[in-house]
DNA sequence: TCGCTTGTTGATGG
DNA sequence: GCCATCAACAAGCG
């Protein structure tokens, strides 16, 4: 699930029903705590009224007036409210119980990802100070900026997260494709109009994944839609999709759209 | 049993 | 120092 839409999802979940409420009760599975103890992070939390959530790449950051919960989904993370669905799940690992009613549950079937807490802005910097800016938020110019000190694979840097934060295995992809170019392309060969393409597909690709939710079921023109499935064929041109390994990712793209074939790296 | 999975980190080697 | 690869983490599925 979780890469930067999803994430977005989940912040306006937490935006919904629990800013401007108070935290009467915690439960923690305390595999999931990184940082601190169930108790601390009890202590911590309980009393406090929880603000609008900003999100930073992947992580949710949940400031409360003193200490900011930090919430990493992993690959299987999410994040659910008690209306929504009424029983308990076996993999909720951190519940939330507020004040006014209602509970949020933190789901989390393998436990990548986790929980942190941060009490001060240098805390919250240890977590997540080697963040590049966010993926939707950074514009043009600092992005080629940043391109530019740039060597090797495309596809590496884009799912770098001390590059630009936010964009996985699965966006990645969609967005060479969307981009037309291939996976391996080498950075320091791209073309001034390839890089403002480039720029101009990260945004678009994040803003319109982040409209609603599961943007791979809703958006049937892209490669996420059919990307994975036997005998997938690519949605513009038809031809099959080639599959490798890149920056240690399963990687599918068009051998066709995405020919990009010279100066790509091995 | 093996291989695979939307993420991240640390070790290792070129 | 930079970049690529791989193992590990963990749990479920086919």
């Amino acid at each position: 699930m979780p890469e930067l839409p999803d994430v977005e999802h989940f912040r306006q979940v937490f935006r919904l029903h629990a800013a401007g409420k108070a935290v009467a009760g915690l439960e923690a599975d305390p595999t999931i705590l990184r940082n601190v103890q169930a108790g601390a992070l009890a202590r911590a939390l309980i009393g406090q009224r929880f603000e609008d959530p900003g999100r930073h790449g992947k992580w949710l950051v949940c400031r409360t007036g003193g200490p900011t919960l930090l919430l990493h989904f992993g690959m299987t993370g999410d994040l659910i409210w008690s209306e929504d669905e009424p029983e308990r799940h076996r993999h909720d690992r951190l519940i939330l119980a507020f004040v006014e009613g209602g509970e949020l549950r933190y789901r989390n079937m393998r436990k990548l990802g986790g929980v942190w807490l941060a009490h001060d802005d240098v805390e919250l910097a240890a977590v997540l100070g080697s963040l590049g800016p966010d993926a939707l938020a950074i514009g043009r110019r600092d992005f080629l900026e940043r391109l530019s000190r740039r060597r090797g694979a495309l596809k590496a840097a884009l799912m770098d997260q001390s590059f630009v934060a936010g964009i996985g295995n699965i966006l990645a992809d969609e967005i060479l494709w969307q981009a037309r170019l291939h996976p391996r392309r080498a950075i320091q060969s791209l073309t001034p109009g390839e890089l403002a393409v480039l720029h101009r597909v990260v945004h678009r690709v994040l803003r319109q994944a982040s409209e609603g939710y599961d943007y791979v079921e809703r958006r049937r023109s892209w490669l996420s839609h059919v990307r994975g499935h036997p005998g997938a064929a690519c949605p513009r041109c038809r031809s099959p999709l080639s599959r490798t390994v890149t920056a240690g990712r399963t990687t599918y793209f068009c051998p066709v759209c995405q020919a990009g074939g010279f100066d790509a790296l091995p």
